[in-house]
DNA sequence: GTCTATAATCAGATAGAC
DNA sequence: GTCTATCTGATTATAGAC
């Protein structure tokens, strides 16, 4: 009641708010990447997190709004990585122009970029949006958030990929926004599954067989 | 009633019920492309054929069924276009021994092959199979048409991507199973949808950006 | 905010007349 | 074999007690 214990009462509060809604989105994530939207139900969900599915609806309105918010998450764990690898490449452009390098900066981040979605699919952390679902699309669409993340990240990998062209390390004949799809497409390769389903090689060796496919293509180099 | 205009009414009778099931499988194979299979419901299917739902279930027995026989449709035209294409090669190997050929007969063959596989694709005409969705892959893997098709082709694009390796063309740092894997992935890889949504290319255009970046991936070539 | 119980809807599948 | 009408089960979403 007092003014002073009103503000402490009620941060934890939502500190328990907070956590039970992170638990719910590891979860979605979870059944998302397991699944996929269609095939995951918000029982499952429910049941997952523990709680009754009437208490789902209180934190979010829609099944569409809790694969969203899941979404958005994980793409916020993807600018996170790509500012922190921004920030650890900085330093070293201090010391010698990057002209005519042996290895680009540029192109390592994407690498790097591309191995990091390869691991967290592997990992079953990934979740799969599918791309032919209407419903999902559109509430993604209409997501402030999941949108400004999606820009930002792209923004990003853009200025790698135009660096990396610049520096002859990317095939410049490609536009850069092929390369960009390129690269979110590994995010849904299911030769990442079908590999593993094969059971013939290790998680680390299907990662590099995808990565090797992805960078230099089926062909020899010449 | 007479024994000799039976045969030829029956004959009638099941030309007539083929011609049915192939434009059912048609439509199927169409919104199985464009929606994929959860999407797809039997209801469209039926609406679009024009025939009552009941009786399409006296066809196929199930949604599984259904899609079943359009994979199986979409099977053998591979099966056709793969074996002409090894038969329109084999004349040039009577010719010259392919030891120090400049191109590649496997490595052209499964190029086609791909390109082939895009073109169907971009044209809408590509049944996409859901990777995640489990009943239609219990029902595809117990069909014995849809496996000795699936056989066949793996058979012959394997033997093609071998050859292309010891040939110097196919990285053979790469498995084999690897490559197919590969190839196959093209017929669901979102990346000609992403091109064609964002309207700055050619369906041609959009063929040849991802025909490089599988072969040649995105890397420029040292 | 969480629960149990229930509504509302939709899609796969079937019954039975013709 | 085709139709209309219906069943069945699963799933999203909500009402109302606590």
């Amino acid at each position: 009641m007092s003014t002073i214990t009103e503000p402490v009462k009620k941060s934890f509060k939502v500190q328990m708010l907070e956590a039970r809604e992170m638990a719910i989105t590891a979860s979605v994530n979870r059944l998302l990447s397991e699944k996929g939207f269609d095939a995951m139900t918000v029982d499952e969900v429910a049941s997952e997190v523990g709680i009754a599915k009437a208490s789902l609806y209180k934190h979010f309105s829609s099944k569409e709004e809790l694969a969203c918010a899941a979404m958005v998450q994980a793409m916020q764990k993807a600018q996170d990585f790509l500012l922190n690898l921004n920030k650890a490449s900085e330093p070293s452009t201090a010391g010698e122009p990057s002209h005519h390098a042996t290895t680009c900066a540029a192109l390592n981040k994407l690498m790097a970029t591309t191995r990091w979605t390869l691991q967290l699919k592997m990992a079953g952390q990934m979740p799969t949006l599918p791309s032919q679902n209407s419903s999902l699309r559109a509430t993604l669409m209409a997501s402030r958030p999941y949108m400004d993340g999606l820009m930002q990240v792209s923004d990003l990998l853009g200025a790698w990929i135009v660096q990396a062209q610049k520096e002859g390390f990317i095939n410049s004949a490609l536009p850069p926004i092929a390369v960009l799809y390129t690269i979110y497409a590994r995010a849904c390769d299911p030769v990442l599954e079908f590999l593993k389903m094969s059971e013939l090689h290790t998680d680390e060796e299907i990662i590099d067989i995808v990565m090797t496919t992805c960078f230099a293509g089926i062909s020899a180099r010449s």
